[in-house]
DNA sequence: GGAGCTAACTAACAAGTGTTAGTTTTTAGT
DNA sequence: ACTAAAAACTAACACTTGTTAGTTAGCTCC
């Protein structure tokens, strides 16, 4: 029984070689060689390699997206979306590691549509991040400093922890988001 | 009286154009045309285009070093030093965000010597940072948490905030930098 | 006005790029 | 065993890549 097509598998391949590399360091000659196959068979299975990098950038983008969507809408405190979203982020992160290194590094050789789309997506998880924040602010949860600061002083961490959760020893899931949580939240002083 | 010479121009116009598209989507037939040259002639002024790439990340890259260096050998707390550090990273970003973009994104693509300079560069300053840390939980400054966590949970903030101090509106110097110290230092909660 | 330097040029190279057309092999279902 | 679909192949295309060789134009200084 076969559990992955071969397109599944050409693209776990690319996913591999292009965070190791980057899109345009990696020719389709070599995601071939990698498979074991010449590169014009690569054509049976997808229409080009720009369908690579769209299919993985976008399916990662979306799954942000319905978490953001959810979170934003519970009927919580700002604190409380800001925690779930630190959860949201680390899920993801730990088990997508590939895509989410090609969403950081190689969203800008997206193209036409796709480009639009991603961007738009992006803009609106920055936009839903800064209103939670807002209504932090305004309910005096969260400290009155600059929103844009905060907003990506977090967004930054959050979206590069996919760099080092894998070299620093995997630590346990729930320690890790515990630990995030504080230090995001409530600093690092004593 | 000419206060750049051709090679600067070069680098300068080199810097944008890859901040922009990426080290390998900068073909040197694009950056000479930029110049509004022929690309051969690019070739009087700079060896080879990996010259480029290194020129412009080494020079950051050791900025960094010398800045770290100085840091870490006050005598003083390690909260101290981390705020001199946030300080550091603020006043590099904002006068270079173009090399501070090439850093980030194309490291990976130099070769050789050049690229394990700067790896080994780069793990000395993590390295030094990871250090003021644990020092700092030892002397009961900073809460005493994975220091992993702490450190690349700054430490990504940091690297990244060229991607947004331009985007959104150029703040005051001074006053990102408290801000940046009340957040990352303190947390975000009241 | 010739020497030397800087910085541009034209022309070309060998290698690598994504992709297509047409064909053959392999696999799975009846 | 036969058929149809899936997945591989060879060969080639048009174009782009970084780079070299050799040459020429303009500037400055004696």
């Amino acid at each position: 029984m076969k559990v992955l097509n071969r397109k599944s598998e050409i693209l776990k391949v690319a996913k591999d070689l292009i965070t190791e590399k980057g899109y345009n360091a990696v020719s389709m000659r070599d995601l071939a060689k990698a498979l074991d196959i010449k590169a014009a068979s690569l054509y049976n299975h997808i229409a080009n390699k720009q369908e690579i990098l769209s299919t993985i950038i976008l399916e990662i983008a979306e799954a942000f997206t319905v978490g953001m969507t959810q979170i934003f809408n519970e009927e919580t405190t700002s604190i409380k979306k800001l925690q779930d979203l630190i959860g949201l982020h680390i899920d993801i992160s730990i088990n997508n590691s590939g895509a989410m290194a090609m969403m950081h590094n190689d969203w800008k050789h997206l193209e036409a549509d796709e480009l639009i789309r991603f961007v738009t997506l992006r803009n609106a998880y920055e936009n839903n991040f800064r209103t939670i924040i807002k209504q932090g602010i305004n309910q005096g949860e969260i400290i009155n400093k600059n929103p844009e600061v905060i907003v990506f002083s977090m967004l930054s961490t959050l979206q590069t922890m996919y760099l080092w959760y894998e070299k620093r020893g995997k630590m346990d899931v729930n320690i890790l988001k515990t630990d995030m949580v504080s230090v995001l939240l409530d600093g690092i002083r004593t």
